[in-house]
DNA sequence: TAAAGATGACTGTCCGGTCAGTCATTGACA
DNA sequence: TGTCAATGACTGACCGGACAGTCATCTTTA
């Protein structure tokens, strides 16, 4: 999607271009960066960024499925397919909370495409993000029921959907102030998240899953 | 939080402007919204738009507000407080579908809180927005926990958290194109969602939480 | 020195907010 | 009942700032 230029400069200076650029599609939203605001802080010319994408438009793109591509490796690199539904669940939950507080501009970039007007994105975005999880999620919620670890009464795709609603709602809250804020309110906690105040979100979150999965 | 003017115009161009300034901001989002637009969709004037309000922020917030109160009046109005808890949730996510299909917008106004750029909205409208609901729901799966009706080893505050978190995405799903998209891909299913679609969908979500939420 | 890359001043467009003036309604008074 | 002044809602041309994308020119590289 970037022109050739973009592959031939220098790693570094590629690399501070998409990293400035997530940040600030991420703080501002798509339309209000500045490509001029951006070129400035990624050190290049405005002219430049135009040397290496077609518009903004494309950057825009390019920038979100790098950053959906760097997610879904942080968090479901150093995962064993042979661990039961839940342990992979608590992993996924962590390591994505590890991961998006040191790079939160890559959940809020997820999370914008399904803001006002960004319709043309969720098109060409949507299926290709979801996909991987929502097939990984039901192929092990289906393995392991049969292995008698999942309550056979409830419906796997909609088992699936709950607890990755539940993900993306508990990655949500790291980032957004408004969801920040409501699970403040729900789990009569405040102040910011540390490592500290994050471990029994976690836990607690993964244990009602695991507890209400389980057969009992 | 409008001038007094606002309050003296006729009531058939005060609704009319505040419906057509929801669809615009729904549809928009509120900085790709023209003034000038809203003005000629809403048959006034833009100077007119000034004299009612003292800005385009401050409409805004009116706006979401007003789409808010007319949200939880149409969902939780017709609603016995006597009801055990999974049939209030089933009223609520019944209600709220058919509400946010007549009413798109309002739902949309609030998914926006969380976009990008809308923090200095979020801290004036979040907690407002979900203190109610988080209450509501706490309190009830409190109550129906002592009568039996809930398991009681499960943290009330996380399950409450868990039922609105299905609720928001849910509704989301309804209106977002991302949202949408994801839903068809967990639960297998194409096309729009009409009346007879979406009923399966809530006798499926709500029948889950049940399921998983009921003493064995 | 030719080709590729870098640059930032410039252009055209868009849009929030203003304001000087218009017009319809109301009510006081003869 | 007719006149006139006061009120305040209504209007849209206009202003100023912001910003995406361009391009003529300069610099680096091979």
């Amino acid at each position: 999607m970037p022109k050739e230029t973009f592959f031939k400069i220098a790693d570094e200076k590629r690399e501070r271009l998409l990293r400035e650029a997530a940040r600030l599609f991420a703080e501002r939203g798509f339309n209000q960066t500045d490509m001029a605001q951006l070129a400035s802080r990624a050190g290049v010319a405005k002219g430049s960024i135009y040397n290496y994408f077609e518009n903004k438009e494309d950057l825009y793109l390019y920038v979100c499925r790098d950053g959906m591509r760097r997610s879904r490796e942080a968090i479901y690199g150093r995962m064993d397919p042979e661990w039961d539904v839940y342990r992979q669940i608590e992993h996924i939950f962590r390591q994505g909370a590890r991961f998006i507080q040191n790079h939160p501009e890559y959940l809020i970039l997820y999370a914008n495409i399904s803001s006002a007007g960004m319709e043309r994105f969720s098109v060409q975005m949507s299926r290709e993000v979801e996909k991987y999880t929502a097939d990984h999620l039901k192929r092990l919620i289906r393995r392991d029921m049969q292995r008698g670890l999942v309550r056979d009464d409830v419906d796997v795709n909609f088992a699936a959907f709950m607890v990755n609603s539940l993900y993306i709602i508990f990655m949500t809250s790291l980032v957004s102030s408004h969801f920040k804020l409501r699970l403040q309110e729900y789990l009569e906690m405040d102040g910011d998240f540390t490592d500290a105040s994050l471990e029994p979100l976690i836990q607690g979150t993964t244990d009602t899953i695991n507890n209400l999965l389980r057969p009992v």
